[in-house]
DNA sequence: TTGAAAGCGATACCAT
DNA sequence: ATGGTATCGCTTTCAA
């Protein structure tokens, strides 16, 4: 049972190697019907099946995306990384999996490390702000999709980039909570550094100016500037800034923008160490829509990101660039966020329960 | 800029690619010294790496480790995928990513592939009794180690499993409500058709029998046998075993076992569309310990599998099969489960809450 | 101890 | 419209 080469279907079919080739390579069109269907034929009768390794080694180029994410153990980047298998899998593509644990280096490793390995589409889940880390291999044609990052002006121009709208996002989220009644709203971050994490912020500052308050009395955590935690750790992060910021519970806010969903659910889980109601004392919003958001206790009101599409559009734009399909090369989609609104956020009218303290009460 | 051949580092070293290959392959041995180090000085000066292309069309095989999980989109299987990636990493190895949605047809389709491919360590999740769909390409010589799955009578020889001690999670689990003095435990699951789920029953099964008690009182949700729900619903069906095990509140349990966190999850999520409190008016208990089991409200009790340990050893049980390291093939590697108390599960005495209905209880 | 040379399987150029 | 063939980079006998 030895493997079925392109010599055996070529012979099986009255004709020779490069023609099986040429079908194989969709171009059947300067080939007369009556050949083709004998390729056809014999390739099916064999159940041939070409050969990955031979054919990189001779065009340099695989059937395989490399999908390079901060860490598949954060519920978001995995639901996304089962999205993007999905998609790729439509195409025909394999996607080989690397966690960059959110360090620009090791970043820069896998990409080079791919590239030298024939992989040609990448999808970088990344945040920096510049990919010079990358350049080099982009300039020398590989076909790069930035997510969860808009462009930026300094960007190579190949680059192609699938976000959601963070500003939007943001906007929509603190636009909820002013909407509420609140007026006292701390937003909750690591590092924003990133891309996508200032604009959210810019989208949280656009809406409370809008609302005619001031940015400046509003708390956020002090954990902005540092950034001890890494992905998975979101959850820990987000509990750190609820034990500070209820520390003192006559500034704490009543309501909450938290960076994303596991910053929130960490939030909450912070709260609920300080005795505190989420959807009561304190309301809460996050950012991604990942399936536990809906699991929470309370549900988690949050801004949802459309991964499926999202997935979608990255692996054609990575692995059909040029096509028909496709976007121009340098040029970014934004997708639109949507609120969803559950139980973790409140009426401010609401907020004021017994067990809040800035109304001096212990049982 | 063209790429560095093994063929330039022979030159630049003034030997034979025979002997580079010899070098690169651990065969310094029969290499005189100095040779070696003008080889190696090459190797550095150049910065070449060997292309894995060839060296793949070569010998027939990649440096490739192929998972295949039921979803990277399930929390418990996306923070696996991680510990593999790193594990694979530290071996020099990549990680090619499959889900297979629990369908026995993708599974095997995945594992064909990746062999043809000239995959030959593959990391396959499944929890089907019989390996009869992959055997074939077992006995030609794949190296598969199968996680969540312990070895079963009729497995091909080379077979390894890596698994947790199911049947000691579930006695475990069981125990820890009986502990708390719980008569009336539930054990909620999608299909137990699966070989780790049925262990876990068994260990329920047999604690409840230890303690004097008949399994056959105890309310399981009637969805064992149904299976309309994939991984990713886990969720969903604790959900909906919550709502039809409460809908009889004379006959609903005070304490439920449940088959994994997310189960577990949803189900607390169906106690609270009910109104009924987790941790107070019943206790839950999930298996797996995923990070969101601590971030939950109530904090959920569970028993951990060690997945970071189990990632290693699946590991290197698929790429290094045969050093010195590895274990015996076709023995089976079963990991002890630990048992981690939170908040969703309490005393029986303390359970008897106002909203909960079904007293007058007898200690 | 080292080297020469024959492929692994697919492709694309150049003939026919 | 089809076929012959050199080639991609590496490994592995077999000879020296």
């Amino acid at each position: 049972m030895a493997r079925v080469t392109i010599q055996d279907v070529a012979q099986a079919a009255n004709v020779s190697p490069s023609s099986v080739s040429n079908f194989l390579n969709d171009r059947q069109d300067r080939m007369v019907a009556a050949t083709r269907d004998r390729i056809e034929a014999a390739i099916a009768e064999l159940g041939y099946r070409p050969n990955r390794a031979a054919r990189q080694l001779r065009n340099g180029k695989s059937q395989t995306v490399g999908l390079v994410v901060p860490s598949v153990g954060n519920p978001f980047w995995g639901a996304f990384a089962h999205e993007v298998e999905i998609a790729a899998l439509a195409l025909g593509c394999s996607v080989l999996l690397c966690n960059s644990e959110r360090d620009p280096d090791r970043e820069r490793r896998y990409v080079e490390e791919l590239w030298e390995d024939g992989v040609r589409s990448i999808i970088l889940c990344t945040s920096l702000p510049s990919l010079d880390h990358v350049s080099h291999v982009i300039s020398e044609g590989l076909r790069l999709v930035t997510f969860d990052r808009p462009a930026q002006p300094h960007d190579p121009e190949s680059v192609v980039s699938i976000s959601v709208d963070n500003n939007v996002g943001g906007h929509v989220a603190t636009t909820h909570l002013l909407e509420l009644g609140h007026t006292n709203i701390a937003f909750v971050s690591g590092s924003i550094r990133s891309v996508n994490r200032s604009a959210r912020y810019r989208g949280y500052c656009d809406a409370i100016e809008a609302a005619g308050l001031n940015v400046a009395d509003m708390p956020h955590w002090a954990g902005l500037e540092a950034d001890q935690f890494g992905d998975v750790e979101a959850s820990e992060l987000g509990r750190a800034a609820a034990l500070e910021l209820f520390a003192d519970r006559a500034t704490a806010p009543t309501a909450v923008v938290a960076i994303n969903d596991m910053t929130a659910l960490g939030f909450c889980r912070g709260l609920r160490d300080m005795g505190l109601k989420v959807g009561q004392d304190v309301s809460v919003i996050g950012f991604d829509d990942i399936i536990l958001a809906d699991l929470y206790d309370p549900p988690l009101t949050t801004v949802r990101q459309p991964i499926t599409r999202m997935a979608q559009l990255a692996v054609s734009e990575a692995v059909e660039r040029g096509s028909s399909e496709s976007t121009d090369p340098g040029s970014s989609v934004l997708l639109r966020p949507e609120l969803v609104v559950r139980e973790s956020t409140a009426l401010y009218a609401n907020t004021i329960s017994d067990s809040f303290l800035h109304v001096p009460a212990t049982p």
